[in-house]
DNA sequence: TATGAATGAGTTTTCATTCAT
DNA sequence: CATGAATGAAAACTCATTCAT
């Protein structure tokens, strides 16, 4: 099943099949779950070939994470067109974010949800990607202030943070989007906007949301429901 | 290792522990790759007490996601004390969702990484919750427009974008003030407020952001980063 | 579940309620599927108890078949009541012996055939209860030649054999008439009596069934389905 | 230990190494006493390879019931040569059939002994086979009947219950011989010939041995060995 | 280049059995 | 007399990984 098993291919098409294969099973199964058996099988190849072109399983996974990483990024960046201005160049890049989940669910899977539960060393290779696209972002809201002649004194920290969240709702919407059926990416892309793009508008002027000085027992008298041990 | 060996304790409290031990490795480990083992040995006890207290693997991830959600939701909703006008009750459950996704990270691990990512069942069970808390905010939303005398007119749909967006961003913001030292719940609550505050406020008084019409070629062009078969 | 869970009984007691449910137990599960737990929940006691009394489950079972062995062989006996002629008492006897093994299928089942499968201690339980039967059978056939004048030259051996082979009868009959509802005890001796004691008579009498002298290749031939191994 | 150990064989030999080790296994220790570890070993294989090509514990017993039931039906047909007459052909498939129990204990242990006690399932299996057996001798019983021109007014029932006391018979014979040294299958065969030819004969001409009318207390008077509940 | 054959090491799970009260 | 709490030991099964061809 899977690829018609042709014998004799050269040996990148060969890795690319291996790796659909891998990027399919891995996002429907999850990385555990799934098998190197069902991987070749899928990918119509035995299993010696598997290891001998990607080595082992965490290099595979590895190597699955890298290609939709890549492909995530380019595609967002080759939809987010310079010379725009910021405030197109981040709707325009936002509709190429929620195009390319919902066109490969499986790789958004396996970006998402597999390479940040399964180790360290998986996570960083998604926190390598994630953290350029939060650049990327950080350098738009930059570049809208600038456009706006606003003189940026949002603390750096505090722009990060607005990256952070702004990335954050966008993947919340892009999982959201791919469970319910309808949403459009344009939709997604437009709620987004709307909900960030009036608030980082208000920030670049200086006007802030202010929190009530006395927060007396803020985050302080946890339901402690049944825990024994301190807290970790 | 873990819990002092105290010999022969009353049930209930023996299974605090466990679950104690088990919400740690989980959220530590994943789901899969922790193993039986390694939870008794935390819970100081041994494997087979494990079993006849909580059954299975499955039970236990279970009944270590069904404490974990009770105790967010629950610190969620005594943060947010009703009463308090709209925006208010959202600073402050937002403040107390960050303090609580601070000092429990792996019981939010479990909660956010975990239990989304190994089977349907364990999904379904913080699908339930994060409903829970979308609802909850979509309230405030709404209770938020009636306040500022403003007629709803959100279309139903939108109003979950918003909320699922907000939410989304809430929980990025959790992991990476989790993964980043020094950043304070309350500094977290003020970025997110900061920035859907004022959209949220804009739309509800009818100002969107309007997606240009023609945007020829969004999604389209797919970076092919060597990907095989068509897409699935 | 089963008996009543009354507190303080007088150990005889407890322990006929101990082996009644082992017994059931054993003979609808079989005896390595039984587990302690099951036994005693269904006998309304405390595992420990059940190890105070009857010390393990190789003993617990031994009990079992001591028990169903005595019942059956006093059962046998006293349905074949002597004084009466010969067939008379084999007759009787078959009769009880089919009564008996209807009325009671665990215990037959512990008997026949979770006994003999578990282990050369238990088969030896029963082979002893076996022998005495089969003993008692060969009795019976040759006072039965007695009371018929006949010179019973009959070889040792053979008797055995018939007599071996007239038990085995029966308890094939035995599980078929437990098997096959609507089967009497009544018709189950009835036909074995039937099959049986023309063969007997004739065979008091000196006539055999010759075998024939030539029997080329008889057990030859052995078809090998796929056999790798001399034999054993 | 066991077969010697031979690296890479076709997988069709490998298969029968590990059914002749299992059927030793199941056949000596009993189906759940008996360990995949235990076969794996006898077979001079690890596990993994068991599993890989007989996939489970209950497939692998299905595999050698079949085997061995195939084995012992082919060696009865082959012995009990069609156009002899009746009783020539009963002689002589018992004869095969106690030559191949006799080669075979083990096999005969796992048919008669094992697949019998440890699960409808497996049973079943057995009983199919049994039920061929039985079907045969009823063939053979019918076909004499004719060849001695009587008119077989044998009732069917009876007809069936006589060739399942003569299997029933064949059986426990079968298990005696074993276990008797010195006792060769053709002695087996002619005592069984003895016992049944000559009832089977009187039956035919109508000659019953008929049962006393009057059987006050047949079957009741149970001796009470202690047993607590009614009965079951 | 490609694969059928094979395994070491680990997993979850179960059970007979025993303390301490 | 009776039991809730606890475990050592082993079983079935799986999987990533590697030879030998």
């Amino acid at each position: 099943m899977g690829a018609v098993k042709t014998k004799r291919m050269p040996r990148a098409v060969r890795e690319q099949q291996m790796l659909d294969a891998a990027v399919r099973t891995f996002g429907q199964r999850g990385y555990m779950a799934a098998s190197m058996d069902e991987i070749a099988e899928l990918a119509g190849v035995s299993k010696p070939l598997v290891y001998l072109y990607l080595n082992s399983k965490e290099d595979l996974f590895t190597a699955c994470i890298r290609r939709e990483a890549k492909a995530l990024t380019e595609a967002v960046r080759a939809g987010a067109r310079p010379g725009l201005p910021a405030d197109r160049q981040l709707w325009s890049g936002l509709a190429a974010f929620f195009t390319h989940t919902a066109r490969h669910p499986d790789g958004w899977a396996v970006l998402h949800l597999q390479a940040r539960t399964h180790g360290e060393v998986f996570a960083a290779e998604v926190a390598a990607m994630r953290t350029e696209i939060v650049a990327f972002v950080t350098q738009l809201i930059l570049e809208a202030a600038r456009e706006a002649h606003r003189d940026p004194d949002l603390p750096e920290r505090e722009v990060s943070g607005l990256a952070e969240a702004l990335v954050g709702a966008a993947e919340a919407l892009a999982d959201w989007a791919n469970a319910t059926p309808g949403v459009t990416a344009r939709q997604s892309a437009a709620t987004l906007m709307n909900f960030a793009w009036a608030g980082l508008g208000n920030l670049m002027e200086g006007r802030h949301w202010t929190p009530p000085d006395d927060e007396a027992g803020v985050g302080a008298g946890e339901a402690q429901t049944g825990r024994t041990s301190p807290v970790r």
